[in-house]
RNA sequence: UCCUUCUUAGCUCAGCUGGUUAGAGCACAUGACUGUUAAUCAUGGGGUCGCUGGUUCAAGUCCAGCAGAGGGAGCCA
């Protein structure tokens, strides 16, 4: 049986043929029958539906079967047959069965019934067993696929962004410290501050928060690169939508403007909903089916007009709404809630920073569909933003989903020495910390625009999932770094 | 970090205004049943009621602290 060649269980279930011979090897779902037929439910991961074995009980015995509870690792040979029940097409009549790995019942946490998502996060090492997350991880496979195939089909070049990054003045978030200093005992410089000149890199360093400047660099010789990698924030959010560790995806383009990057984001964000919506057919019918039950016990109020994979649909089917942060406080501040004082913060007047609630608002009730905002003031965007011949606005962009807010944020950047230089000095940035990225605007600048995407993020609007510890196999987090 | 709710069997939960031996469903074990679909039916075992302290004749239940989790907010992707 261990020699012996396996078809995946997805090829199985595909197959036209029957009364053909064949080995199949996975993991016991359940197990059910008498004294004469019992009937395992196998499934090896290869896809969400499970492969019916057969077994008659003349030819096994009992004690042939005992250890095939669920969760345990076996094989089996027999005969691809048309199913005379009603719940597949085809299934296994088994020959000769296999025990590769036992799983104690008494002991196995996984049963055949549904368990809460909290409590599969805390066997993480065992989740991705479940229906549910081997769907959703095998969607994020597809998912960094698709993003991959886009990039690559439109003439980008990936670019590997470091990890470590010496360069402290991202702006983006607090920062994890990457040392081999002694916590107990670190060197001193005279004033009293840790001397970093004496750590590994001879200086100060962290994890990245993103890498953006990097693929600014690239992206001012080959002209279209992207980024996809793990970035890292220290921040103490506990929230179900923020990751200490978490994928990013920034594109960055030369000789491009503020609304070639809205284009090149919707294009992107369309192009891979669509691939998953194509390839992704039976894990998403698995999902949206659970997001379904889960929303019967919600109030009515509270449920979402749209199951999953029409709200898919609906972002491939429809266009983006694109307005201007001034046009959007013009809505807000004429908008109901604001006028009956239903908004925790009141809109007054332009300048003020938006909040979840009104962004939720544009979405969610105004326009019902995926929202892009652009032209911020600049005094709430970050220092490299494109300054506006307005004097008080920058070319930045924010692309707002329903059920998750801000998926995307952009700009185009400022590739004037002068400007750059200017805002870097006012917002109380150290010049000399980014030398290098000053540089290329004195070599060749040109006009250039990225975005970043928050891969889990996206994860969450495809699969459904609300929290966004479910999306990523081991989600790091205040307070956890289990597994 | 702030607000709020929660923590009772392996899992999901019930347990009212404190009152004798803490319940259910699923899971598990045993038995029954000739094709099941998270099979069904019967019987059975299984609990230091998150941790520490307090109030009380009496605490799963009330109070305080701590820890963890959920939801919301801030920061953001």
């Amino acid at each position: 049986m261990q020699d012996r060649k396996h078809t995946p269980v997805k090829e199985l279930l595909a197959s036209t043929e029957v009364d053909l011979e064949v080995t199949v090897k996975g993991w016991v779902r359940t197990k059910r029958g008498n004294a004469f037929v019992q009937f395992i439910a196998l499934n090896d991961g290869s896809t969400i539906n499970n492969i019916q074995v057969v077994a008659d009980m003349k030819i096994f015995s009992e004690e042939d079967l005992k250890q095939f509870t669920t969760g345990a690792a076996v094989g089996v040979a027999g005969t691809l047959v048309k199913s005379t029940g009603a719940g597949q097409t085809v299934e296994i009549q088994a020959t000769q069965v296999f025990v590769y790995g036992v799983a104690d019942p008494e002991k196995f946490p996984l049963q055949p019934k549904k368990h809460s998502l909290e409590f599969l996060r805390e066997i993480a090492h065992l989740r991705f067993r479940t229906s549910t997350f081997s769907a959703v991880f095998r969607i994020r496979h597809a998912l960094t696929f698709a993003i991959h195939k886009f990039f690559n089909d439109r003439g980008f070049y990936n670019i590997h962004s470091p990890i470590i990054t010496g360069s402290d003045a991202e702006g983006a978030g607090e920062m994890f410290r990457v040392t081999l200093l002694n916590a107990k005992n670190p060197p001193l410089k005279e004033d009293g501050t840790v001397d970093y000149s004496q750590d590994f890199f001879g200086k100060e360093t962290n994890l990245t928060v993103s890498g953006q400047l990097e693929a600014e660099l690239g992206a001012l010789a080959l002209s279209k690169v992207y980024t996809f990698g793990p970035t890292f924030r220290a921040e103490n959010s506990n929230t179900s939508r923020h990751l200490a560790e978490f994928w990013m995806i920034e594109p960055e383009v030369a000789f491009a403007d503020i609304n070639d990057n809205m284009t090149l984001a919707q294009d992107m964000l369309v192009s891979v909903v669509k691939y998953i919506l194509e390839n992704c057919e039976d894990d998403l019918k698995f999902l949206s089916g659970r997001l379904l039950d889960e929303e019967k016990s919600k109030p009515e109020a509270e449920r979402s007009p749209l199951e999953l994979i029409e709200k898919l649909k609906f972002v491939t089917e429809n266009d983006f709404v694109r307005l201007t942060y001034t046009e959007a406080i013009e809505i807000l501040r004429e908008s109901k809630p604001n006028k009956k004082k239903q908004f925790n913060y009141l809109i007054n007047e332009w300048g003020a920073d938006l909040q979840s609630e009104h962004e939720r608002f544009l979405v969610e009730k105004h326009f019902k569909k995926p929202v892009i905002l652009y032209n911020y003031p600049a005094a709430i965007k970050a220092f490299y933003m494109k300054q506006n011949d307005d004097g008080k606005t920058v070319a930045a962009m924010d692309i707002l989903f329903p059920g998750i807010g801000e998926i995307v944020g952009g700009s185009q950047r400022e590739e004037v020495y002068e400007k750059l230089h200017r805002r870097i000095t006012e917002v109380g940035i150290e010049e000399k910390s980014l030398w290098w990225y000053l540089e290329t605007r004195q070599f060749g600048t040109v006009p250039h625009a990225g975005f970043g995407l928050g891969f889990e993020r996206l994860m969450m609007f495809v699969t459904g999932m609300t929290n966004i510890r479910d999306v990523i196999p081991f989600p790091r987090f205040p307070k956890n770094a289990e597994f």
